[in-house]
This record gives structure tokens, sequence and C-alpha cells, in this order.
DNA sequence: ATTATATTTCGTTGTATGTCGAAATATACG
DNA sequence: CGTATATTTCGACATACAACGAAATATAAT
């Protein structure tokens, strides 16, 4: 890998939210509406975000419709990228803050994501 | 290991010049007028460096006389530190730039330190 | 003790980046 | 075909951060 490359990963993960983002993940893809909720921020700031990681090979993306599925890289990637990904699932083991994402996330996953998204259009 | 750990890591990881410098300690520990001459910056920039990676636990420190080494972290440091140090040494495996740093710091180490650090100070 | 050397801390400046809202693009529904 | 929905792109703003030089601190040499 080059230095450009690397640095376009290291530089992905030095954000927060897209390290939490990363972690929501974990237990498989999620699409935009759904990750926007579980942030509560702005659907351009996901978006750009999204871009970063996906740019790095953080994440791969699938587009099923008007709906886009982000997802932790797959087999296809490089060793450094699933390893780099792995590394983080492993470091943040105990945090507070990832605990309240991941039960977020449960009550997320819970909604119908046609209601998700229409209620954060009308916003 | 917390997030707030975690993300002093990935911050500290996001800035080129400091992943350089990780790299450059491949080999064995350096000093600061070392790292100064092989980076061509300000030595209060290498030490801001320096000190960034040393709060991430990224790099150790000894102090000798005058002198003080910085080497990456040891036996003692926590596993997500070695492991994160691995995989970055690993990633970067063949780029250009860092190819030039390696036999930049040959022609560094083969200086006295003693003149390197008189010809900095006297600038 | 006084001076020279080595590193860090502080204050300043320019650039990079996270955030938002609005507009643009793209896909599905009626 | 036109309208609603989903996501991205764009422009603006505020904050974060890397770089420098000067001053401060700390240790060694004379």
């Amino acid at each position: 890998m080059t230095l450009r490359e690397t640095m376009a990963i290291t530089k992905a993960l030095s954000d927060e939210n897209r390290v939490r983002m990363l972690l929501a993940l974990r237990d498989g893809e999620l699409c935009v509406c759904q990750i926007t909720e579980l942030f509560g921020l702005a659907a351009s700031t996901i978006s750009k975000h999204l871009s970063i990681l996906y740019q790095a090979g953080l994440v791969d993306s699938r587009k099923e419709g008007r709906w886009i599925y982000y997802s932790l890289p797959g087999k296809g990637s490089a060793a450094p990228l699933r390893e780099v990904t792995r590394w983080i699932h492993g470091a943040v083991a105990d945090d507070a803050r990832i605990t309240v994402d991941a039960a977020r996330l449960k009550k997320v996953m819970a909604m119908d994501p046609v209601e998700l998204c229409r209620k954060q259009c009308c916003k």
C-alpha cells in the first residue's frame, strides 16, 4: 500500500463519528437513513462521512432502489483494510458511548425503514 | 480501551508527518534533533508531533542527559497500541517517500549527533 | 557561575475539516 | 408524466490543527 492510501484510512478514522459508524456496522449493513437516525446529524453530514469512509475503502456500498446500504469491507478488500477494521472493533471494547449507540441502534432497527426515511424528509 | 483513548491513537495517526516518524523509528530509537534533521521542520513542530504520539502511547521516551530519545512502544504497552503499530508498518510497505526517508535517515545516523544538534541550534 | 546546548511551551497565522441548509440528482410511486 | 422519497453535491461558516519564531525550561560544559 502507498502512503497516500494509508493516510486516507487513518484520516477517515480520525473522526469520532466516523469510528462510531464503523462500530455500528458491526452486525451488518445499514442504509443511510438508519445511520442518520442513529446519530442525529444532518443527512448531508452523514453522507459526507460515509463518502470519506468509502473512498478510504473502509466501507462497501450497495444500491437497492432508492436506498443505499453501507457495510464493513468484505473478503474482496485489501488485507490492511480488513486488518484495521478488525483492530478498531477490538480496540474499542468497553466504552459507554458505544454501548449507548448499540442500544439506540436496536431501536432504530426495530423501526420501519420506510417510515424512518419519510419522517426525516419532511422534518 | 475507551473510545477517547482510541481516538487519541487514530488522531495521532491522521497526520502524514507523524506516520513518517513512526516508520523512521522502525530500526530503533532516535533523539529529537535526529528526527528534526530528518524531516527539515522546525524543532518546535517536531516536539509537538512527538508529544501527540507520546500522549497517544504510540512512542516511548527516554531521557539521557540533554537528549531525549523516542522509540516505538515496547512490550509494556497495551495490546491495541502494539497491534496498530504493527499494522502501520505492514500497511505502508512500498511507498517512494518512505524509501527516501529511510535513505535520508541512514545519512542522519552517520552524522555525529553532537554536531547535528549544535548546527540546528545556531541556524 | 556563566555560557552553550537540547527540548518544550506559548502565541500567532494560515489552512483543513466538520457541520448545516439549500439545491441538485436519482429512483420509485400514483 | 408528475410528484414524493432518498441520497449526494454545493456554498457558507465555525472550529480544529499544523507550522513557525520567540521565549522558557532543563541539562551539560567551561
